[in-house]
DNA sequence: GCGACAG
DNA sequence: ATCTTGTCGC
């Protein structure tokens, strides 16, 4: 059991060891074992349009999706805030938001992001089973990877099958898998290369480029770049989706697609904007706390003086 | 062996 | 994840 210390800015974690890793990788082999790739929400459906595209024709019963996100302050890998907030579908206004001040036991690892941020976001979901269910999110956008990842089994899958919501995977960069043939394993720059490339020969895809292995043909997820207006000029990167827990990847991409005004899907990009005020707030009041706390010694002092006197 | 590596 | 305002273009 490695017990190293990483110092880096003010946190302190223990360093995972290769039987942790590894033991981690045996977990979510175990629960991926559980995992649903095809759609499962009768309360909800999307069609779409007949063209291969992935494009959204028509929605029926949704109502509420959720997103979910980490901040984080500059130099602190440990104290974070974790926010879960609903948008009504499809005007996208937020009808439910929350927020928890958390601290992080472990560091960032690639491939075991779950490990550090599954549980403040399960807590969260939980209060909100409690305390208004009846905004409960018929399906989470999650900010990481889904089946796209090394062992098929990434952050918005783990939170899916744990809290037993549809979830999507809407990941930001390119995480390497290198098991299966040269499209999954060209590195994240290669990829977006590959991307931009591919969009500009397949117009008719309207941004969409699926992320095929050539060694078995399966496909793990797509790069999409889905914003729309203004937002969708120039050169653009993608999002990369892929299927979380009982969401098909056609109807990932699909409501995705239709929750993207800006590179980053909506309910995504609202619980960041809002985690991230959050933490903002949070440092302000730590100040107010601090100087409080140094006006009560300077008082205990003075009294302490006085009382001496 | 080396490098790559969601947030 | 996080640092960071103005600025260029539509």
């Amino acid at each position: 059991m490695t017990s190293t210390t990483s110092d880096t800015g003010s946190s302190t974690y223990s360093v995972p060891s290769k039987d942790q890793k590894q033991e981690w990788a045996k977990q979510q082999s175990i629960l991926k074992s559980n995992l649903v790739v095809v759609d499962d929400h009768p309360d909800w459906s999307l069609t779409l349009k007949d063209d291969n595209t992935h494009r959204l024709e028509s929605t029926k019963g949704l109502q509420y999706v959720g997103g979910v996100d980490l901040s984080f302050i500059v130099g602190n890998n440990e104290d974070a805030i974790a926010s879960l907030i609903v948008l009504s579908y499809p005007d996208f206004k937020v009808v439910y938001e929350n927020h928890a001040k958390v601290k992080l036991t472990l560091p960032y690892i690639a491939g075991f992001l779950a490990f550090r941020e599954v549980e403040p976001l399960l807590d969260l979901i939980s209060t909100l089973r409690s305390t208004h269910p009846e905004f409960e999110p018929q399906v989470i956008l999650v900010d990481g990877c889904g089946i796209l990842h090394p062992r098929g089994f990434g952050l918005a899958s783990h939170l899916g099958l744990l809290s037993n919501i549809p979830t999507v995977g809407c990941s930001k960069n390119y995480l390497v898998i290198d098991n299966d043939g040269p499209l999954l394993g060209s590195n994240p720059t290669a990829l977006k290369k590959d991307f931009k490339k591919f969009v500009t020969t397949h117009p008719e895809t309207h941004g969409l480029m699926p992320l095929t292995g050539t060694v078995t043909g399966k496909t793990y997820g797509a790069a999409l770049a889905a914003a729309t207006g203004k937002a969708a000029e120039g050169a653009q990167n993608p999002i990369f989706v892929s299927i979380g827990h009982k969401v098909s990847l056609e109807t990932a991409v699909a409501l995705v697609r239709a929750c993207s005004r800006f590179r980053v899907p909506e309910p995504i990009r609202q619980a960041d904007l809002k985690s991230r005020n959050e933490i903002r707030k949070w440092c302000q009041q730590q100040e107010k706390d601090a100087a409080l706390a140094l006006a009560t010694v300077g008082a205990t002092i003075t009294t302490a003086t006085a009382v001496a006197n």
